[in-house]
DNA sequence: TGTAGTGTACCATCACACATGGTACACCTA
DNA sequence: TAGGTGTACCATGTGTGATGGTACACTACA
């Protein structure tokens, strides 16, 4: 279902948060699809429940994924939590970020924007399934 | 010289690396242009010395810059200290992670792509000067 | 009606990274 | 020689991530 990676510099929860994000955009876990418990996933990857249970809050404050209680986590009717503004915002840091990151490297910006490209379309080839 | 923003979610350290790296590449800072001293800038900015030399040992680990010991810093003469692979390296994992944050934003990938292919002209642009 | 499984909310604790403050050393130039 | 330089330590405080444990309200099912 998820899988962790003990190498990954990003943190346990948040591998969960991208794993499970990059699952329900492509649409490998179409709305309704029940995930897996806060018990049950910490169980099976050993870890903590307070961890995952802190990477579904995540993931539910972004509307991606709603609790019914007693009944377990489920994902959502695609919906927009966040304003059009917010959104433009957050993506301005992103790109902002990932410039600072790759200017160091030292690359051809088409070489760059090429793979960023690419990558995108590998996502929405999935989603077009 | 360079501006630190306490509201950024970056550490200290990290935006006067960012901050220098942006102005070497864009050729604001050029080879042998002196860069202010581990002390000075410490001041200036009202940060620890200690801040600013490991931003500075960075930026020396990623050859834009060299210490000339009771002289100072110089800006380096362009050249590689990765291989070629672990540059390719860095940028997948680079373009991974910014995929990752971007894709839960839910804009069409032409909006991303050009958003990334605009900051990179920018900066080419710039270098040109 | 219980019981088991569910999400959620706390609290205490540990580990790690970031930043600070201070000191010391070797180096170069005037 | 004196002052400014980069560098290397050490101790300390703070914030975040992760852990371990407990407790509560809710739902489904036997």
């Amino acid at each position: 279902m998820i899988q962790i990676v003990t190498g990954d510099t990003r943190p346990i929860s948040k591998q969960i948060v991208d794993g499970l994000r990059m699952k329900i955009v492509t649409g490998e876990l179409p709305p309704g699809a029940k995930i897996p418990s806060v018990r049950g996933l910490a169980m099976q990857l050993t870890i903590n429940t307070n961890t995952v249970a802190r990477a579904y809050a995540k993931l539910t404050e972004e509307g991606l994924i709603e609790a019914r209680k007693g009944l377990g986590l489920f994902v959502c009717q695609p919906r927009q939590v966040l304003s059009i503004d917010e959104r433009e915002k957050r993506l301005d840091e992103e790109v902002d970020k990932f410039i600072h990151e790759v200017i160091g490297l030292n690359f051809e910006p088409e070489v760059v924007v090429d793979k960023v490209s690419n990558k995108l379309s590998e996502v929405a080839d999935k989603k077009g399934d």
